[in-house]
DNA sequence: TCGGATGATTGTTC
DNA sequence: GAACAATCATCCGA
């Protein structure tokens, strides 16, 4: 309440009834104040002009204004607004004829066209004390984060390959599963791409509710501007209104369409997800570099990158492997030490036979045992020897072989002679006893692992490294 | 369906 | 930066 910056047009009062500039100026000041104090809720008050804009004496007026006393005082004016929300709700119940009566007589009044431009003026100087207050706003920095977001993942903006590159990434993250990837990277693409649509999709059909609305909005204002004064200012304002309205929905969209990517994105980036378990083949040549260096399992790069090669994996996952084995094997030794018997005798098989077939074991056509799925059988166990040798980073030399033979072979009795329930007195720990781990449950101090291929041990230490 | 096995990740240590 | 240790998430066989 209080001064709203503007008088009466008492100086109409030669043309105008003065009873009836009063009436005016008051609806003039319902109309600013509820102006200021919601700029959305704009029906009621274009329902309340509607019906405010009457005549003396007309029906659809409140009795304050008819008799041009209230409003000047707390209570009076809750007293108005109450008569007035009363004719809001009631104005349904009237007849469109007698709508179409009030209006017909309010156009036909003989003093319409002067109060109108009146009417004009003071509209055009509220409104645009109302656009000063508020200046252009700075574009809201979430949803520009949204925005290059979206744009970034290929879900906004021009379509180029359904986010391929995030796809890229995954596939990149995964460390190279191989196969797998294509076919996850159309599933990527797929799922990327129904977000994509159903985005596209809902946004359009925002803007177009958007766009009816501010129709719907903008006719009822030229409807209305032909009872009270509205201003292009107005209208545009309005349009800025509903847009903005509009605007925070479609950031809502975008929100969600942003949570559905990242979704989707950590599904498909989470390598842990797609976990597949090395093959059988690979699992082999692991255990066995593995068991083969059990005094010192840390393979050099260059072992683990001919690991990794024989193993079709990265060497990432060949130093995964060894640091999960390591520390498992050293937690639980007695659960591995089968599987070290077992690769043991299949190393000193190797050696058996490499030795056996003599000059096929330097034969440079020999087959690598990467050749046969999952075979590890005797008949290629040479191979494996000799992929073994090469791994550990010497080159195969005839003389060695001939020692390391021997070697194998005394570990091959023990072994054969373990598999009958370890009753001669070497236990299964001293068949493979941690000889390696420390006491602080480390490994022992050791060579680098290219250099330990042929570590002297005592005559009752049975491992398998090959250079035994 | 459950539980062990296993590859990957993360935080810490040296 | 590599290794360790704990943990997670998935696989897979019973």
């Amino acid at each position: 309440m209080g001064d709203h910056g503007f008088l009466p047009p008492i100086a109409m009062g030669s043309v105008v009834d003065a009873g009836f500039q009063q009436r005016e100026y008051h609806r003039e000041l319902d109309k600013r104040e509820e102006e200021e104090e919601e700029e959305m809720d704009e029906q009621p008050r274009l329902m309340h002009s509607h019906t405010g804009v009457g005549m003396a004496g007309h029906p659809g007026l409140p009795q304050h204004m008819q008799e041009g006393t209230g409003g000047t005082d707390g209570d009076g004016r809750k007293q108005d607004i109450g008569d007035i929300l009363q004719q809001i709700m009631t104005i349904t119940d009237q007849s469109l004829d007698e709508a179409q009566a009030r209006k017909h007589a309010l156009n036909c009044h003989r003093m319409k066209p002067a109060l109108f431009n009146v009417l004009c003026e003071i509209k055009e100087k509220t409104v645009l004390s109302i656009r000063g207050a508020q200046e252009e706003e700075p574009p809201d920095p979430q949803l520009m984060r949204l925005d290059n977001m979206l744009l970034a993942e290929g879900v906004s903006g021009p379509e180029k390959g359904g986010g391929s590159a995030a796809a890229a990434a995954a596939a990149a993250a995964s460390g190279g599963a191989g196969a797998d990837n294509s076919a996850e990277h159309s599933d990527y693409r797929a799922k990327l791409s129904q977000i994509r649509q159903i985005y596209h999709t809902e946004l359009e059909k925002y803007e177009q509710a958007c766009n009816e609305f501010t129709t719907h909005v903008m006719n009822l204002l030229r409807e209305q501007s032909r009872t009270r004064p509205i201003s292009p200012k107005e209208i545009e304002r309005m349009v800025s209104i509903i847009h903005r309205k509009f605007s925070a929905i479609q950031m809502q969209l975008k929100q969600s369409t942003c949570e559905a990517v990242m979704i989707l994105r950590s599904r498909f980036l989470d390598a842990r997800r797609k976990r597949r378990n090395f093959n059988k083949q690979a699992t082999e040549i692991l255990n066995e570099y593995f068991y083969s260096h059990l005094s010192n399992p840390y393979p050099s790069e260059e072992a683990k990158e001919e690991l990794a090669k024989k193993c079709a994996i990265t060497v990432a996952q060949v130093s995964n492997w060894f640091g999960n084995k390591r520390i498992r094997y050293k937690k639980n030794i007695g659960k591995f030490q089968e599987e070290a018997n077992m690769y043991a005798a299949r190393t000193a098989v190797n050696a058996a036979n490499a030795s056996s077939h003599g000059s096929q074991a330097n034969s440079p056509s020999t087959p690598n045992s990467a050749g046969s799925a999952g075979s590890f059988n005797m008949s290629n166990s040479g191979d494996l020897f000799m992929s073994v040798q090469s791994l550990n980073g010497d080159s195969y030399q005839g003389a060695q072989v001939g020692a390391n033979v021997q070697s194998q072979v005394d570990t091959l009795r023990h072994v054969i002679s373990q598999t009958g329930g370890y009753s001669e007195g070497l236990t299964a720990n001293q068949m493979y006893s941690p000889q390696g781990i420390n006491a602080n449950g480390g490994w022992q101090d050791a060579p680098t692992p290219s250099s330990v291929t042929s570590p002297t041990e005592g005559p009752g230490s049975v491992h398998s490294d090959t250079s035994n």
